[in-house]
Parts: C-alpha cells; sequence; structure tokens
DNA sequence: GCTAAAATGTGATTTTAGTCACATTAATTA
DNA sequence: TAATTAATGTGACTAAAATCACATTTTAGC
C-alpha cells in the first residue's frame, strides 16, 4: 500500500454519484477527512474481524469483498471502480465483517464513518444516493444468490465468465483476474470442479484460455447454458 | 386483505426507529400518504413483476420474502414485526422484485414510494435509521448466504431451527409456520430432504414434533449440529 | 537461469442430496 | 361425514460434485 499525493476531493475525476450532490462546505468536510492510499494485486484493503478505518471509495481498480465460512472462503461480491465497499460499518460495528482484497492496482479513498454519518444527517440528497446504492447491492445479491444455489456448476461458471466480461471488462476478451481457487470461492464449488467446466467448454470451443487470457468465442451458447442451469 | 380503520401515524404503538425520529410535519405528511392493511396467513402482500404499491411496514405478524429461481421458489429472508419490507423498490424500479407473503395474521401500513423518499430527502435522522436498517440486512444476509451455501443439510435445518426458536419466536417450542417444502425452500433442500433430516433430529431426542408443533429438546446439540456442518 | 513453491490439470472413488414412485396422514369442503 | 385434495413420510435409485492422490505446468525468489 503506498499513499500518492492528496489531490481536492472537489476536482477529482472520479466523484460518486454520492459525492456529486454534496455542497462545497460538506466536500470541505469530505476533504479534510478522507485519506488516499494504492494497493497492488492481491494486497489486503481491509480484512474481517479488525477495527475498520472507515469506508472505502475505490477510485479506480477491482476489489473482491469476501468471508471466511466454515468450510471454505466465499466471494461475496466483485466491486469495480467506482464504487464505496465497507458501507455497512456505518453501523455500530468497530470491526469489519468481511474482507476486501485489490484483484488489480486499485487506488481508494478512506472515509472516517462519523463524518460519512455526518454528511448522511447533514444531507438528504447523499443519504438518498446511499440508499440508492445499498438498495440495489441487496437486489443483486438477491439475484446473485438465487442463481448461485439453484444452477449446477456448468451455469454458474459461466454466469461468472459472462459477469467478468459484461459487467466488469466489458469485453469478450480479458485477464482473468481470479485464480480456479478463487473463481471457485466466487461460485460454490471448489478448484477441480472450476478447472474441469472450463475445460469442458474450451473443448467445446465457448472460449479461448491462454495463460491468464480467457476470451468468450460462444456468448450466445454460455447464457443458453447459463439460463439452463 | 381487510382494511381496518385507520389511526394515527403519531400515536401508532408500532412505530419504527425511522419514523420515531421524524417530526410532527413529516408525521403529517406521512399520515396521509398511508394506508394500513391486514394478511391473513398465506396471503400474498406483493408479487414479484407486479407494479409495486409502495414500501411495506410490517406492524405485526410475520413475512417470508421469496423470489422464483430456475428452478424453485427460494426464500430470501424471513421479516418479523416490526420492520419495513419492500425498501428497494424506492429505486426507480415500477415492479416488485420479489414477493412477500404472510406467514401469520400480518398487519401493515403501505407508504407510497415518493413519499418515503421525500422524508429520506427532508429529514437525515430518518434517512440515517434506514441506512442503518439496510446495512443490518446486508451483512445479516451475507452471513446466512456463507452458511446456507457450505453447511450440509442437517447444519441447514439446524440453523433455520435455532433461527425461528432464537429470532423469531423467543420461545424452544413454537407453531412452525412454514411446511416443509417451505422450509426447503427457507435452506436450499427438497421437501423429502427436509423431512428425512427432522425425523433424524426427532429419533435423536433433539427435537420433538407433535402436528405443527416443534420443540427444541436440545439446543446445544443443535447449536452444535450447525457449527459443525 | 535454477530451484522451490504455487497453481493447474486429471483420473478414480466416495459422499451427499436430489429424484422418482408411492404409501400414509391431515386438512378442506361439498 | 364422506370425499377430495394437500401435506408428509419412506425406500430405492441416480446424479452431481466433492474428495483424494498425484502429475504437470507456471510463477516467483534467489
Amino acid at each position: 500500500m503506498t499513499k500518492p499525493e492528496k489531490e481536492s476531493c472537489e476536482s477529482c475525476r472520479f466523484k460518486s454519484c454520492a459525492v456529486e450532490v454534496l455542497d462545497s462546505d460538506e466536500l470541505n468536510i469530505l476533504q479534510t477527512n478522507c485519506s488516499e492510499a494504492v494497493f497492488k494485486r492481491n494486497e489486503l484493503i481491509f480484512r474481517e474481524g479488525t477495527p475498520h478505518s472507515g469506508i472505502a471509495y475505490v477510485k479506480s481498480g477491482l476489489v473482491k469483498i469476501h468471508k471466511m465460512g466454515p468450510v471454505k472462503d466465499q466471494i461475496l461480491k466483485l466491486v469495480k471502480a467506482p464504487q464505496f465497499i465497507g458501507i455497512p460499518t456505518v453501523l455500530g460495528n468497530k470491526v469489519n465483517q468481511y474482507t476486501a482484497t485489490a484483484l488489480i492496482p486499485t487506488h481508494t479513498c478512506f472515509i472516517a464513518t462519523d463524518v460519512f454519518r455526518k454528511l448522511i444527517l447533514l444531507n438528504g440528497k447523499f443519504a438518498n444516493e446511499i440508499i440508492n446504492n445499498l438498495c440495489f447491492d441487496e437486489l443483486s445479491f438477491f439475484d446473485r444468490s438465487i442463481h448461485q444455489t439453484q444452477k449446477q456448476i456448468h451455469g454458474r461458471v459461466a454466469d461468472a465468465l459472462l459477469l467478468l466480461s459484461n459487467d466488469i471488462f466489458q469485453s469478450d476478451s480479458f485477464q482473468m483476474p481470479l485464480n480456479r481457487t478463487d473463481l471457485g470461492d466466487l461460485v460454490h464449488a471448489r478448484r477441480e470442479s472450476v478447472t474441469r467446466t472450463l475445460t469442458h467448454f474450451r473443448k467445446d470451443n465457448l472460449i479461448s484460455i491462454k495463460g491468464k487470457t480467457i476470451e468468450l468465442l460462444n456468448k450466445s451458447m454460455l447464457e443458453r447454458i447459463s439460463k439452463s442451469g
């Protein structure tokens, strides 16, 4: 983790919708209570069970939110910039309830929790944006949970590939940011099962794998597999 | 569904933490934009895919939030009064994203979405309470999701029994509000598997089943089973 | 560039829970 | 109260993915 030169929040190119609605007084409060950090690939942003260091705003990069379960680690969501992570720490809880790890080089700002809360109390529009955010999260988590629970592994892996392609990288070809174990943690499966599924897809010419580069060759078939489970 | 006599929001005995912080002007706005309804056991409060009729506040009763998946229905959460349901409809979306069904006789108030949003914009404290609510939901859903995904069926059913006993009914003996299929929808299993697990627990004297009445006879062992998966 | 460690691939086997088919019991309602 | 429907229980069988064991490849550190 490195600390870059601090730039002004007001002139920040990566402002969130929520920060966009703040007036200059509020931006000033934010400015003086906000610190920046850069994380390398696989660096920990914060860890479950440790005291939290405020709300993190991911300005650029990609983060996995994960948590240890009774049997294995589970990736709860992938968060692409720009987005807040760790908002649930605005609750009384002083300890992180999950872990956040950078998957690619990631630039973040940390906003002190009490300042974040102050902005909610001061500015209804800010609060409204945060609520929109949380609501959207809830709905997508519901959807993901249902699909990950009810589909079998081919459908789940297809889902993950389509998520990476459509939502994260917006390209049919991308550098896979997760290893096979991680991918298993995302789709509720074991490393070996993920490998077997990917091999299967490769043999059927649905995807090509060259080192870390994955290309989706037949998206409509992957979508069919995703739908049929 | 029946429409009872309308009582004043201000004097309501079941006020939420959020409504508690409203001033009398705001309570008045709420009062004039809020309607009451009573639902019988198994009555639909709102259904996925239909236009939503505002945020519902559950004054008394018990509700299941569920959604059809690719294979079967899934219960996303059980909501005990007093609590809001359907807050994610404050998002632009005009259509319910999941279904809410009363499990026991349930008293609700419907608050028009735009009024709910107005209160968020007007009163930071109200927004703050709603945010606390959403954050708490997110964290508990994460936890439930991890446990339901990683444990095997004995652990999952034990979890459900402990949830009903500890969180919903606060008693070791209760009237089971869910049938075997519903219980399966809650713990990601089939009716037959739930039956087999309950029979197993009964034979081990962990629970007793007399009609719809379930009594937890050996909670510490159920907790052990919940932990060991 | 060499070596150790980490990540990935693959076959054989086992485990878990789902599926199917049907019996039994409970709850509605005509 | 009989008749019908819905809910529950149970055994036999099947399918899916986990587990285990080990080979191979890739990556990172010296």
